[in-house]
RNA sequence: GGCCUCAUCGUCUAGUGGUUAGGACACCAGGUUUUCAUCCUGGUAACAGGGGUUCGAUUCCCCUUGAGGCUACCA
């Protein structure tokens, strides 16, 4: 009995995909799944001087490493871009004899009308109204001409546009699912270019032509375009279509409160997914900046969060886009994550850092090492601080060596105790008897655990902090333990 | 300026006509620990203001204030 589900993320390939913009194509998603419906992605480039190269395949590429797999638009196979669907083409540039004839449509049925104001009409009344701080719409003059002066401009083959004829009169009213009952007053609401001179549609005229075209049966956008949509409520109107459902997300905001923007930190996905946060962070953090789900639970898979999600539950107010808890979420997906998958994942940091090389292949060295770093990584790329001891030579200020309790002396005596001690060990290395041994070791001798411990550690790590002195001992070997303490007892001198 | 939207701890949020206003992150303190991180325990911290309605408002209504969006031949 009910309709098909129909969504799209209409992203417009200006720049790199905006976590906001991530978010939006979330809800889409998410919604799309929970009712077994479809999911669209739609490209809008309509503005030929925003056009950036490249853009469209990195959107493609980063919508997909988070799991946001659309039912129909473009898509990469290798680097040719091609399209699933039956509502085709998904790209606008390539629809734009679609819109003209739309347009013209318009024109027949009298919504619409040619203009030909220039620039610099538009402007100057635009400055007039300003300053007498009147509203800036436009005043209609293209719309009061006779047919006899349209036709001379046509005929001339001046250049023009086509403008939405809005209502003098009345209200229009539309329900939205996360605001409610929203009202404009028609009278103060722009004849807005559908069609620009250069031939292409502007939004709103595309937006609302491709969703009829394609079937669409809820748009979820950003809140950014609820002062628009009464022009696409008139535009519905004019051509006769049935209505989608409209849902406005609130805006992510920069720290300070404005619209999140590159200004004030990274809002580029891609970005968040370079550092090392990993896609289920990423999505997670994002479903829950504006979303509940009713619950105390804040751990969600993908798949969970497309049981829970509901657009009522879509909060009304905008989110600061703060990354302090992105952080907890990914730390906490890392702990999650198995050793050899998170090895894979940790090994292109380390490789382009120089750490190791691309060919490494020691996995079970690897995954030694990951299993003792991934409880302290905030993000894959901290790798690199914490792991550079287990594949390179360290160095450190000897000083370092002398636990904050001890003294230089004393530090040596353990060290030389350590060293014999290691030298001594034949038993097996890779199990806990050595810990064990030393442990009793350094109770007989009636010494503080701090005392040889902490040398131990920094002798092995050269840091002020790390694993443990017996994890690293393990990993690293009973021959480059001892090496190590030697050096150590070089350095103190 | 006009129009629209929004308003609970620092942040993300739960919540109800009567609650000690709940949780998470962050922060602070304590514990565990050789360091760091983890982990455990505890703590600080919020209903923007003013009017109504009501026996009673954080909750419902109005106003103010504040914040944001839109106000392009950009999306």
């Amino acid at each position: 009995m009910k309709e098909k589900i129909r969504v799209r993320f209409a992203p417009s390939p200006t720049g790199y995909l905006h976590v906001g913009g991530m978010r939006t194509a979330l809800y889409n998603y998410l919604f799309a799944r929970k009712h077994n419906g479809t999911f669209i992605l739609r490209i809008e480039d309509t503005d030929q001087t925003r056009k950036v190269e490249g853009v469209l395949e990195h959107l493609i590429r980063t919508l997909g490493a988070v799991g946001l797999n659309w039912d129909e638009g473009p898509h990469l196979s290798g680097d040719i871009i091609t399209e699933h669907g039956d509502f085709g083409p998904y790209i606008q540039s390539a629809r734009t004899s679609i819109y003209r004839q739309y347009a013209e449509k318009l024109i027949e049925s009298g919504s619409a009308y040619y203009c030909f104001c220039t620039a610099e009409r538009l402007d100057s009344l635009r400055k007039r109204q300003q300053l007498n701080k009147l509203p800036t719409i436009y005043d209609r003059f293209c719309a009061t001409q006779s047919d006899a002066y349209v036709a001379e401009k046509l005929a001339s083959g001046a250049p023009y546009v086509i403008r939405l004829k809005m209502l003098q009169t009345g209200v229009t009213v539309f329900e939205d699912i996360v605001h409610g009952r929203v009202e404009f007053e028609n009278k103060l609401i722009d004849d807005q270019v559908l069609l620009k001179s250069d031939g292409f549609p502007t939004y709103h005229l595309a937006n609302v032509v491709d969703d009829h075209l394609m079937e669409i049966s809820h748009v979820i956008r950003a809140e950014e375009w609820i002062s628009s949509t009464p022009k696409h409520l008139t535009l519905y109107q004019a051509f006769g279509w049935k209505l989608p459902e409209y849902v406005h997300v609130p805006l992510l905001f920069n720290p300070d409160k404005s619209k999140l923007s590159k200004r004030q930190g990274d809002v580029a996905a891609e970005d968040y997914l370079q550092k090392g946060y990993l896609p289920e962070a990423l999505i997670n953090f994002l479903a829950l900046l504006g979303w509940h789900s009713g619950t105390d639970k804040e751990l969600f898979t993908l798949d969970e969060l497309v049981k829970e999600f509901d657009l009522k539950k879509v909060q009304k107010s905008g989110a600061i886009f703060s990354t302090q808890k992105l952080d907890w979420f990914n730390m906490q997906y890392i702990k999650r994550k198995p050793v050899g998958e998170l090895a894979g994942l940790v090994k292109p940091y380390l490789v382009s850092t120089g750490l190791i090389p691309a060919d490494f292949n020691n996995e079970a060295y690897l995954e030694a090492v990951v299993s003792l770093c991934k409880g302290r990584m905030k993000t894959l790329a901290e790798i690199v601080e914490l792991a550079d001891l287990f594949f390179k030579d360290i160095s450190y200020d000897p000083l370092l060596l002398v636990w904050k309790k001890s003294t230089p002396d004393a530090t040596r005596v353990y060290l030389q105790a350590l060293e014999e001690f290691v030298n001594r060990w034949t038993g097996e290395w890779q199990s806990n008897f050595f810990e064990r041994a030393l442990m009793d070791f350094i109770k007989e001798k009636q010494w503080g655990n701090g005392d040889v411990l902490w040398p131990l550690r920094v002798a092995l790590s050269g840091k002020q902090a790390s694993p443990g002195p017996f994890e690293i001992a393990r990993v690293i070997g009973k021959e480059h333990t001892s090496v190590r303490i030697q050096k150590a007892i070089e350095l103190l001198g």
